[in-house]
RNA sequence: GGGCCAUUAGCUCAGCAGGUUAGAGCGCAGUCCUGAUAAGACUGAGGUCCCUGGUUCGAGUCCAGGAUGGCCCA
């Protein structure tokens, strides 16, 4: 690689008494090399300098989403941040400057429930009782609680991220851009004020959001339920149904209260509905399918007198059950999304009517939906649409408004709505307008704080116009967004983004971002203030003093008075803060005090390039930022309509069982205890490799440890091994090595920059889990194939002395260097700790030139002319005749020590037996045999075929001819098998069942017997056989083989390093195995490392000694030092 | 109720464009190997590829319906 780190002279510092490189033991300490880790990059700043040190003019923009510091950091959050810092660090190493600015969350409901919990209050009343101000004080000491904690965690899994110069949503500068959003959507007539239906708690007159919502959902709630009958205007029914007597609409319902709020009544247009004659002067109308159901225990066999589609009764008038604008409860129209009330001098209003509603369903009720818009979504929505009427007769505290003294006024006015239930009931029953009651059970919403059933209510609220910029959303999220995984994207995010509605942006609570309108206490106007400025000079024209706005929330700020720009008159802020989602979305403007300061910067990042959070962002902070830009760009007021181009969506970690882990099930896991048993790089790995990015995951302790033992321990053993021998050697690298020769050291080369490629190409495509994976398994192949087949050139030295092959231990050397120092850059952004430590030991501290860190270096190139795909392929054939040969040697039951004398192979093409020939040594070496010969194929009467049809070419082909051709193939005797099979390898067409067939059209195989035969073994490439067959040699030299065996397991009891000398005594108990070992004097001195070795029955015991016995002979060993 | 995702060995996950005998790691059992390796090799047990239909010569893979789980939204 053109930056491989190289050494040129001799460190002043040189470590270690002169060792080359500083020892690495056979395990990895985790826990100390972190705290190593850490301080060297604190030390040297390495973090500042990795960004800063890359060029101010090719910025790579990272957006943090910033977590609440109001809990304690929990493996979910460990997930986002270490995916969040690879590709950073990536990018870094790819040559671009990567600021990584931090930032916290602080504003929202749940912060203020915490701190409700704290101080025991339990409403809104009671806060305000409380005091704002001091409430809000709390809040903002809340957010910032555990901050220590998350910095610790930030750093330990080393996510880098400049926590210094974080952000913070409630800081006045944050909340002044915040403001000028808001002015610039405001100028551009994107916000508005609107009504719609939320959850309310009637007790603590405040809305509950949806997360609140499921918190207080209960099962099994019993609540009256009403069948209820609204007379039809006879004049108005399809000319059919028109006749003397009356005719009524059935309705059912849950909840009575709602009844006199009727404004209309809704069914399914596409539905048939039955006419029922219930006695001379009445019919009733209903959906035909729910005749039984709705009727049951009321009506028995109901006489149907005509079957009407609901099309035909779209449009109907009816007379509502009550009047409530007769006790002066007034009456609203629609105009657009806004609410005007109606005018009293206009004369009566119109007469209800009945409407079509798609939503209404046929699975329980009578097919006719009772519509109060003041209650509930549909019906806001279906009044909105076709113009209903919007009468309110139920105040914010859930009592029926009204004089109940008006003479109008039924006995339930003034009533809470559950009291006034009964009543209703009642009183409709009385006047005959109650077909039928009944107990149901349901599942309904009360308030989680105080146990109130909940309404819902349609309340004035402020609204961004984002359905305006749907076109812009759409399109700019399929066009100039990459999620990963896509279908996120196209399918939760895109799908729902296609029937975006307004955003609903304010909330009435207390700690949040003030919204910024000022609204006319005289006349109806509302201004939006667009900076602190602004605002400071309009309250001091007004006042006569400067407000003092360095904390502009609440109370303070909806203390300020402006003059109405229309009238004159005093303005007031509303009410209501910002939805922390505004906050959120803002970050991209605000974080920087945009525009009021730091517009380059800005400017430089905007959009960001890469974002990562888990999945339940997708509508929340994903779409925020999202929103925010689209509708800024509409306001022509940033340069595009994204602000980010690629997202991560992560999936949730889940515990053992595939449970989310969450607080109230109480199994979270403490991230610290997979940090100290593990460590962060096996955490960080983990996270990688188990599976990708958007699936959710599993998570345990035990299966860190997995991880960390399959990968990191194999790695660092390498890494050790190289460490350990480099050492006794004295080696060190040395400039701009030429290419290896040697063919091993070749091929792990070529694998090595294959990898880098396909590592490069993944990480490119935001793919950790692809990379990660890669480079397993090539760590595992390069610790057992490459490094186990090349121990021999690392020993050389110590065991042969000046024999040794200089040139090919070193050519061992370079390479491995080579792999570990690339090795370590790929890691880099992965396992930033291991990765570090290799880079250091083996490149920075040796090397002036190579860049101090890994994060400070390059990612490594590849170098398309040392990939060898042939060589490649050549390889994984030999691994295969190794595993087969093993595979063989098993099931014949012979040990690999007894060497054999032959091995044959079969392979199927001339390619694969030109790499057999060119690697019998390594074979031969693997499998413990003299000599590797290639099978010709031919038992007694020539080579035998299997001959199958290649399905991919003959299906789309043949198509229903197929499967008769297959039984003619199947069927071929051997001689015609053997005869196609040479025309085909002939490259001669063949016919077969009439059928013209290409050579390529036919998958041919060499049989052999392997399947029949104990020492043999085959798979669909090649198969091998070995000669079992032994001689006197071969058992003598097995011998040998064993007692070099015991004797280096003596070495290693005895304590002896892999070098030291040894003086060798063996005293075997028979003539034969004394004649054997001596046959293999010069083999067992070399391997055991024995400058002086004798082999005589009567020999005196040396220190270390130990009986063996081999083939039944026993034999006394026994060593020293030498 | 709607949307998205998942469902493959005891566990964690692969399985590319539909193709001939569905894989890996861990765990389990056995055997072997071992002077880098708390490692490794080989073998074995363990699978109705969630179910039901359909398309196709051929479905783990495509389509429809359903089940279960997760997430989001009503």
């Amino acid at each position: 690689m053109a930056d491989s780190p190289v050494h040129l002279d001799t460190p002043a510092d040189a470590p270690n008494d002169g060792a080359v490189f500083r020892p690495v033991g056979s395990l990895m300490p985790h826990q100390e090399l972190e705290a190593r880790v850490r301080e060297f990059w604190r030390e040297r700043d390495i973090f500042r300098r990795s960004v800063e040190e890359r060029p101010a003019d090719d910025v790579f923009s990272f957006y943090e989403g910033p977590p609440t510091a109001n809990g304690t950091p929990g493996v979910h959050h460990v997930l986002s941040r270490v995916f969040k810092d690879l590709f950073p660090r990536y990018q870094t190493m790819r040559g671009k400057r990567v600021p990584r600015k931090g930032g916290w969350d602080t504003h929202g409901l749940p912060v203020e429930i915490e701190v409700e919990k704290a101080l025991g209050l339990d409403s809104k009343p009671a806060i305000e009782q409380y005091g704002i101000a001091e409430f809000n004080r709390h809040c903002r000491e809340s957010v910032m609680q555990y901050v220590e904690q998350w910095e610790d965690m930030t750093e330990r899994v080393a996510f880098w991220i400049d926590m210094s110069d974080a952000y913070r949503t409630y800081s006045p500068e944050y909340i002044e851009s915040c403001w000028w959003i808001f002015k610039t959507l405001w100028d551009a007539n994107l916000v508005y004020e609107a009504r719609r239906t939320t959850p309310h708690c009637p007790r603590c007159e405040s809305s509950l959001s949806s997360h609140e919502l499921s918190l207080g959902m209960r099962d099994g709630v019993r609540d009256q339920a009403v069948t209820v009958r609204f007379r039809a205007h006879n004049e108005s029914l399809p000319p059919s149904l028109q006749w003397s007597g009356h005719t009524d609409f059935l309705a059912w319902t849950t909840t009575p209260w709602t009844l006199p709020a009727n404004s209309g009544l809704a069914l399914n247009a596409d539905e048939s509905y039955a006419v029922v004659q219930l006695d001379e002067a009445h019919r009733v109308i209903l959906a035909r399918q729910l005749l039984d159901a709705a009727l049951g225990g009321v009506v028995e066999s109901p006489t149907v007198v005509a079957v009407v589609d609901g099309a035909e009764l779209v449009g109907v008038s009816y007379d509502g059950l009550y009047e409530p604008d007769d006790w002066g409860v007034p009456i609203y129209e629609f105009d657009g999304a806004r609410l005007v009330e109606r005018d009293a001098d206009a004369g009566p209003p119109p007469a209800r009517r009945v409407a079509a509603g798609p939503f209404v369903e046929m699975a329980s009720g009578t097919g006719i939906v009772h519509i109060a818009p003041a209650f509930g979504e549909d019906d806001y929505q279906l009044g909105r649409e076709t113009g209903l009427l919007f009468r309110q007769p139920v105040d914010l505290g859930g009592r029926i408004v009204g004089d109940p003294a008006a003479a109008s006024a039924p006995a339930f006015v003034g009533k809470w709505v559950k009291d006034a239930d009964p009543l209703i009931i009642d009183d409709l029953d009385a006047r005959g307008m109650l077909l039928k009651r009944e107990l149901y059970e349901h599942t309904y919403p009360y308030c989680w704080r105080c146990d109130t059933p909940l309404l819902y209510y349609a309340k004035p609220s402020w609204y961004i116009a984002t359905s305006e910029a749907k076109d812009s959303l759409v399109r700019s999220n399929a066009e100039l967004m990459h999620w990963y995984p896509a279908h996120t994207g196209s399918g939760r995010y895109g799908d729902w983004l296609s029937n975006n509605v307004d955003w609903a942006v304010s909330r009435e609570r207390y700690w949040g971002t003030p919204l910024p309108f000022w609204r006319c206490s005289e006349c109806p106007d509302v201004e939006c203030i667009g900076s602190f400025e602004e605002l400071s000079q309009r309250a001091e024209a007004f006042s006569g003093s400067k407000p003092d706005l360095s904390d502009p929330h609440r109370p303070v700020v909806d203390q300020i008075e402006i003059a109405c720009s229309s009238c004159g008159g005093a303005a007031r802020r509303v009410p209501e803060v910002a939805d922390a989602w505004f906050d959120s979305g803002a970050m991209p403007y605000a974080q920087w005090h945009y525009p009021f300061e730091n517009e380059d910067r800005f400017a430089e990042r905007f959009p960001a390039d890469f974002i990562c959070e888990a999945v339940d962002q997708t509508r929340g902070w994903f779409y925020s930022l999202h929103a925010e830009a689209a509708m800024l760009h509409q306001a022509e007021a940033v340069p595009e309509p994204i602000s980010f181009r690629n997202v991560i969506s992560l999936g949730h970690i889940l515990d053992e069982a595939g449970e989310k882990m969450s607080k109230s099930k109480g199994n979270v896991v403490d991230p610290w205890s997979v940090l100290d048993a593990s460590g962060a790089d096996a955490l960080r790995w983990y996270c990688y490799v188990a599976s990708p990015a958007g699936n959710p995951r599993r998570f345990s302790l035990r299966l860190v440890a997995e991880a960390q033992r399959r990968f990191l321990h194999t790695l660092w053993n390498t890494y050790s091994f190289f460490v350990t021998y480099a050492n006794i050697d004295g080696w060190r690298p040395t400039p701009n090595p030429a290419p290896p020769t040697v063919e091993i050291d070749r091929w792990i080369l070529s694998e090595l920059h294959a990898l880098v490629e396909r590592v490069t190409t993944a990480l490119d495509a935001y793919d950790p889990t692809t990379a990660a994976r890669e480079i397993d398994q090539f760590v595992d192949s390069l610790s057992n194939w490459y490094v186990r087949r090349s121990r021999r050139r690392f020993w050389s030295s110590a065991r042969l002395g000046a024999e040794a092959d200089l040139e090919a231990k070193h050519s061992a050397y370079r390479t491995l260097y080579e792999v570990l120092t690339t090795i370590a850059r790929l890691l880099a952004p992965m396992t930033p700790y291991l990765a570090e430590d290799i880079w250091r030991n083996l490149a920075a501290e040796l090397d002036a030139d190579a860049a101090e860190s890994v994060h400070l270096a390059d990612w490594p190139t590849v170098d398309d002319s040392l990939i060898d795909p042939a060589l490649n392929d050549e390889m994984s054939l030999v691994q295969r005749v190794a595993s087969l040969g093993r595979s063989a040697r098993s099931a014949a039951g012979i040990k690999v020590r007894q060497p054999l004398a032959a091995v044959s192979v079969a392979v199927r093409s001339a390619q694969d037996a030109a790499a057999v020939e060119r690697h019998q040594a390594t074979i031969a070496e693997e499998l413990n045999v003299k000599a590797v010969s290639l099978a010709d194929g031919n038992g007694a009467d020539g080579p035998r075929y299997k001959i199958k049809p290649n399905l991919r070419t003959l299906g789309p082909r043949l198509g229903k001819q197929l499967p008769a051709l297959r039984n003619a193939i199947s069927d071929l005797s051997p001689e015609l098998a053997a005869h196609i099979a040479q025309a085909a390898e002939a490259g001669q067409s063949i016919e077969i069942e009439g059928i013209n067939l290409q050579p390529s059209d036919l998958l041919i195989e060499v049989d052999t017997d392997a399947a029949s035969d104990a020492a043999a073994a085959e798979d669909e490439r090649c198969a091998v056989r070995l000669d079992t067959q032994l001689n006197g040699d071969l058992i003598a030299e097995g011998q040998a083989r064993e007692v070099i065996s015991r004797v280096q397991r003596l070495r290693r009891d005895a304590g002896l390093d892999p070098d030291d000398r040894i003086e060798l005594r063996l005293a075997p108990r028979t003539d034969r195995l004394q004649s054997a070992l001596t046959q293999f004097e010069g083999l067992i001195a070399a391997e055991t490392l024995a400058s002086v070795i004798a082999i005589d029955g009567a020999a005196p015991v040396l220190n270390h000694s130990s009986e063996a016995e081999i083939d039944g002979a026993a034999v006394v060993l026994s060593l020293t030092r030498g």
